[in-house]
Parts: structure tokens; sequence; C-alpha cells
DNA sequence: TAACCGATTGGCAGTCACTGTCAGGCTGCC
DNA sequence: GGCAGCCTGACAGTGACTGCCAATCGGTTA
């Protein structure tokens, strides 16, 4: 039923490809250039349909849900999240290698201004944050096995122990990205994560 | 029911003020209930207000979203954390304080059944995970100045320290009622909080 | 080239959380 | 007893999201 893709890199093959696709990077584009200009919350699935030249029900096949159209492809972030965690060499530790996933996930987006205006949306929008704070667990929860492993298996209840680990790893993100954009996106957000790593760990 | 209550703050008198604590409790009641019957999204509001006798609408003006129909006065978390950790000595070190809040907290739960009620429906529903974070942030947000000042200042961007230093706090606090949950609640929360702490802080 | 088949689309109606409004009822206080 | 004001319920509306169905488009086969 379903070829392979072509995935990331060449070109689609067939025509339906690359309409799919450029439907979808226009709905994309609509709908991040409407959130920056009007906010989150006031732009309407409708308006974001119209300019796109979509209808809503083709919308929302495309993209589940309204959150989904911030971060067009936040699957990836789990998927590169995981693909670099399982990498790491076996004998390397937990911070080390929960480090190595978050500077994959941070190198993901095309451009320091995009991740700039995402991460500014993420941090001001209520109701985007939230979403993004599940999605989020989800990832963390999927982490989970690929940390226990490397944790200290000396006093049980590892499961805790893998989720605070993971779940600080990601709240020094949090600390990190929002002081980022705090900044105007000045200065590289994995030094802020070291630094934060550094008042947390000592 | 059993509203004798002439409670803390002297006398509630007027019975507009009994009528309404008696149809927020009903509300309150018939909602923990049904989500605890059926599942947090395959309940919805019209039920609760037809079980409970109200309108939907007198029902939203209670409570302003179908979230806050758990846990009832979340605000009250958040005031007590902010008080609790206000009152710590100023010579008391950050993890010190932290831990102070959190144990505070979770010792307003009625008691030990409701409270592992409430963390099961809160870790098992994804819809409602998504409004607690949120809400938690809101207090991590809160705390923010209350922490700040006892942050070691030395390198500056105490605000991302603080912050990474606050979240991790939250984060041990996740793990552990994960785990508590996870273990039927047996043993103490605090007990893992601080296993957690140790996993994360060496 | 024409017919066929499955993928894709748009429109429509419906669900659910949530909000504004408005008339009417009840309470509190003369 | 009567007036003013809070509370309530009913109603309509918004916005995200889903299920359904018929029309259409793309690619394949005869």
């Amino acid at each position: 039923m379903k070829q392979e893709a072509k995935s990331a890199t060449g070109a689609p093959t067939t025509l339906w490809d690359r309409t799919r696709q450029l439907a979808s990077q226009e709905i994309l584009e609509t709908a991040l250039r409407l959130f920056t200009e009007q906010g989150y919350d006031e732009t309407t699935i409708a308006q974001i349909a119209r300019e796109a030249g979509v209808s809503q029900r083709t919308l929302f096949r495309y993209f589940g849900t309204k959150e989904d159209l911030l971060g067009g492809g936040q699957d990836r972030f789990g998927q590169v999240l995981m693909d670099t965690i399982s990498e790491q060499p076996a004998d390397a530790g937990v911070w080390e290698v929960l480090r190595a996933g978050v500077a994959a996930v941070l190198a993901l987006h095309d451009s320091r201004e995009q991740a700039l205006e995402r991460f500014r949306l993420l941090h001001n929008t209520a109701s985007l944050r939230a979403g993004w704070l599940e999605k989020r667990l989800r990832f963390q929860e999927n982490l989970l096995p690929l940390i226990e492993t490397r944790i200290d298996a000396a006093t049980g209840n590892e499961g805790a122990k893998s989720r605070a680990v993971i779940a600080t790893a990601f709240a020094c993100l949090d600390a990190a990205s929002m002081t980022w954009v705090a900044n105007g996106g000045k200065g590289e957000i994995m030094d802020l994560y070291d630094e934060c790593m550094t008042a947390v760990r000592g």
C-alpha cells in the first residue's frame, strides 16, 4: 500500500507526495506567520485554513491539532532524542548522554531566528505550553528504558531515579531556553544549559 | 449534608454563603466520583451538572474549567507552597527550603486515599496532566523571586539557575508521586522524593 | 486512450468545553 | 413589605475537533 518514502532528502516520488508536501508547508508557514502576527489564541483554525487555501477538514488531516502547527515535526524531536541517546557509548554517564540528546534536538531548528520565535511563542502562550509539556512528558516516558540501564541500580527504585534524572535534564533545558528568550537570543542555549546543570548538581 | 462548618475564618454567616459552599461541595464530589467511575475524558460537564443538580452555567461559575473540578482548591496548593517557603529561615539552603515546601503541599491532602486517587487520575489522564503541568509552571514562576535571593549570585544568570533548581524539585516530586502511585500508595512520598534528589544531586 | 481503483479532499453536521447575555428569582437590608 | 443586588438557569454562540459521505484526482491497467 505505502511505498517507501524518499524521506528527508531527494525528490518525493509521486505527484501526490509533492502536492502533499507543498500543502503541508504552506499550512505550516501560514500558521507560524499568523501566530507571530496576532498571537496563538487569537488565530483560528478557520483563518489559517482560509489563508492557506485548504479546508479545515484537510488541515486537521495534515496536523491533528492546532498545537501541531507549531514546530511542524515535533515527532522528529522525539525521534532524534531517542536515536541520539541510544547511540551513545555504553559506558557514558547519564548526564553526558542526556546532554548529547538535548544538543541534538536543539540542532534541529532551521535557524536561530526560527528557534527564537518558536521558543518565544511557547513560553508566552499558556495554552501552548501545556500541550508542549504534555508532549515532553511522553518523550520522558520513552526515554525511561534507555536511561534506566545506565543508572546505578544499587538501592532499587531505578524507575523513580531515572524519571527524576530525565526530568531534571528537561528542567534545565526549560530554564535555559526561557532565559535565552528573555535575553533576546543572545549567547548559546547549551551554555545556559550547562550553567543550570552546575547550579543544580553543584 | 454535614455543613456545621462555621469554619476557620469566623462566620460564613449568610445563607448565600452556606448555599454556595454546599453547592460547591456537591459539584466537587459528583465530579470526583464520576471521574473515578468512568474516567476524566469520558465524563462531560453536562453530566456532572445534571447529577449535581445545577446548570452548566452555574457549574462554570463555581469552577472556571473542567480541570478545576479535580483538586478543588488548587490555588491553595500554590498559596501554601509560597507561604511555607517564605517562612523558612533566611540562612536555609535552597534545597532545604524547597523540600519544606513540597512536604507542606503533600500534607494538604485530606487522606492518603484521596491523594492516591488524585495522583492516579492525574498521571493517567493526558488532558489532565497538561493542565496540571501548566498550573505548576505558574507556581514555579511565582516561586522564582523567593528562591532567587537564596541562590549563589556569583556568576550572574540567577534567573536561569533558580528556575532550574525549582523545576528540579518539582521533577523529583513528579517522579516520586508517579512511583508512589505505581506502587499502589505504599511507603512515603517524601522518602521517594529524597531518593530522587540523591539520584540527581549525588 | 479509456476505464477502473484507491487515495485525497471538501462540506456538513455534530460533540464538547467554555463564554456572554438576559430575564427572573431569591437574599439581605431596610 | 419592599427595594436593590447577587445568583441562577436558559439560550445562543464560538472554537477546536471528529465522523461521514460524496466528489475528485492520480496512477495503473486493459
